[in-house]
DNA sequence: CTGAAAGCGCTTACAG
DNA sequence: CTGAAAGCGCTTACAG
């Protein structure tokens, strides 16, 4: 016992003297001028304290004295020691790290949509001291595991999803484990899952509502993702909204869009191509609006005198649409601020559900107007 | 030094047995169903070997046996053991994670442009085995040195910076430190930085050849960011192609646009109301082109029959506009990709500077036509 | 070809 | 309030 005592001391005293003995030509690369980086011990020795001193003024720990503090955080900033992340980590239970997942689209971070989401977490993570990686979540990334591998190697400590949908099953799994995770901009009943999403229902009846007022009746709707909750509830709002207003909705008055611009062309063919006295088309999202414009500017159909076209989402290219487009304003931005800030704090051992609901607001612009059906002439405007 | 070693082999035997002496009720978390996850450790004792035969098999090295390999590797997949990454980036010098750096820019990831290259980086970077992080560049980041941090710390072995500017001094900082860096789509001459980039020059030759070719030559230029040599490019090769035809180029033909569409619009009009001969217009992104068309149709200026509108980048939407946009198109997601790559083997030791162009190439579309001022009939088309 | 040991740079009970 | 020691889970010379 005393030998071990004795020898580990000397170790320790050696170490003051110059690098432990193993590490002699080891990791030559940090900062590539050669210089092994500053670590704890360092600060530990020209502060004249233990590690333990050190690093727990490194992680404001009360215990460790006013003066101390001070004193050992004067030489960290004059050194400008900067602790290793891996070795916090590996020590500690937390990467500070989060994985936004998002699926296998084709070119997924070139949608608006998502970017907006996107930052709204960045820019919160980084305020609140979490780095974001970017995890595209395709079919085969699933079924080999890997949104699993990221908890289990130690990746992350929790994830963000997005674009999901009901048939995404592997959801339940990090509920199952118990990784924390909020979904964003959708919500599984089913699944019993955190979530921040916009309120799509009120979105929807504000669009509706306009549309009816403005005397529509023959409204066509384009959606899209029907396997998705929030895509589902517009769906059934539209419905609903038609019923309300004494008008029974015609099965075909509807076209699936993908939301694409180009399945937004088509869709908008397909239904006024079926109902040419159709007029109004209700797009459950902007690109697939901006489809349906680019449909009936070429078939010279003019907008919004004879149809009128109504957006969803509030992109930043929807003003410079031609007409500019009148559609549904989404709080995409603080959606993912909110859900990175919420999933942050389950992290940290918060155990009350998520469930958050941020309002919408209708953006009126030029491309919807009075039915032309109550106008003596269709020029009018 | 035998009393140490009787010890410690003592402990060894004992750790066989039960976890080791004080990690008793330690770490909790990880699966949150409390048992501790499997380990080199674990993974030896089940296969008869050292842990340092588990590592090797775990990498791939040549000097363990076939037999040993296959033996340790078929226990590593029954038990689905998954090796901690953090405690392998500690011991190694690398994290396999890089970081895409991109500055301030107000919702920056709902770019298409961004996201574009964004995409290309991370399919890449998944295929080969990297984590990517996002970093917003905003100033006080740069200020506080968080750019240098991702290194200093550990999160980073490489970074791929987008969307810089000649202001942006940072980047040499990379360089000076030796930290592995690519530029994508933008170079600077002046600091000698790796780089992928799109050929603007070509792209803006063939832009203006086809303007040309069509009989423009009051052509109104609608720039923006200066600041960014590649952007500069675009100009030069237009004043350029402008003089070999034969035409001096006028300075107010030109305006600077901001790359928004706004910007776009506002430029447009500038340079249509001080000069209402130019028939076309060439924009140095599509979003500004997309502005421009904005500000024409709502001027009720015909496109392309009285004024030719010319795009740059041929981002998704440009297709949808109204008119279709005729535009350069650049390989944006290619970029990305290739800056990946590079930056990875920059990571794993190449020394070659990396310098690469990729290709560009017309689109034609709807807003391009013959110059109005050939025609008897401006209506024609 | 394989093993024992040291080391990576932190944090955290534990003891005082 | 502070320090000594063990531990986090890997990799890598070094020795055989």
């Amino acid at each position: 016992m005393s030998v071990r005592d004795t020898s580990s001391s000397s170790d320790l005293a050696s170490n003051e003297q110059r690098p432990a003995p193993g590490s002699r030509a080891r990791r030559t690369r940090q900062g590539a001028s050669g210089d092994k980086p500053v670590s704890v011990r360092d600060i530990a020795r020209l502060a004249n304290v233990s590690v333990a001193t050190v690093s727990m003024v490194l992680n404001d720990n009360p215990r460790i004295s006013r003066a101390t503090q001070l004193h050992v955080q004067r030489i960290i900033d004059k050194v400008g020691y900067r602790p290793n992340r891996l070795a916090q980590s590996l020590s500690s239970k937390y990467t500070q790290v989060m994985a936004i997942i998002i699926p296998a689209l084709r070119h997924a971070f070139a949608d608006a949509y998502f970017g907006e989401v996107i930052s709204g977490v960045c820019d919160r993570a980084g305020k609140l001291g979490y780095k974001v990686i970017l995890e595209q979540a395709k079919p085969d990334y699933i079924r080999s595991k890997q949104h699993i591998e990221i908890f289990e190697r130690r990746y992350v400590d929790g994830v963000v999803c997005m674009g999901v949908n009901d048939r995404h099953h592997f959801l339940a799994e990090f509920r199952d484990r118990q990784y924390p995770l909020v979904v964003v901009d959708n919500y599984f009943p089913q699944w019993d899952l955190d979530y921040v999403v916009c309120d799509y229902r009120a979105g929807a009846e504000q669009a509706m509502n306009y549309l009816l007022q403005l005397g529509h009746r023959e409204i066509g709707l384009i959606y899209a993702a029907p396997d998705i909750r929030t895509a589902r509830d517009k769906i059934e709002v539209y419905e609903q909204k038609l019923r309300a207003a004494g008008v029974e909705p015609v099965p075909t008055w509807k076209a699936d869009g993908k939301f694409t611009e180009a399945g937004g062309a088509e869709a908008a063919e397909q239904i006024l191509t079926r109902h040419p006295n159709v007029t109004a088309l209700f797009a459950a999202n902007d690109k697939m609006a901006i489809g349906a414009l680019h449909y009936l500017n070429r078939k010279r159909i003019a907008v919004p005198q004879q149809v009128s076209v109504m957006g969803f989402d509030d992109m930043q290219h929807a003003a410079f649409a031609n007409p500019s487009l009148t559609t549904v304003h989404l709080p995409l931005y603080e959606v993912g601020a909110l859900a990175c800030e919420r999933l942050i704090e389950r992290i940290r051992g918060k155990t009350e559900k998520v469930a958050e609901v941020l309002p919408t607001h209708l953006v009126v612009r030029e491309s919807t107007a009075i039915a032309s059906r109550l106008l003596a002439n269709d020029e009018h405007r």
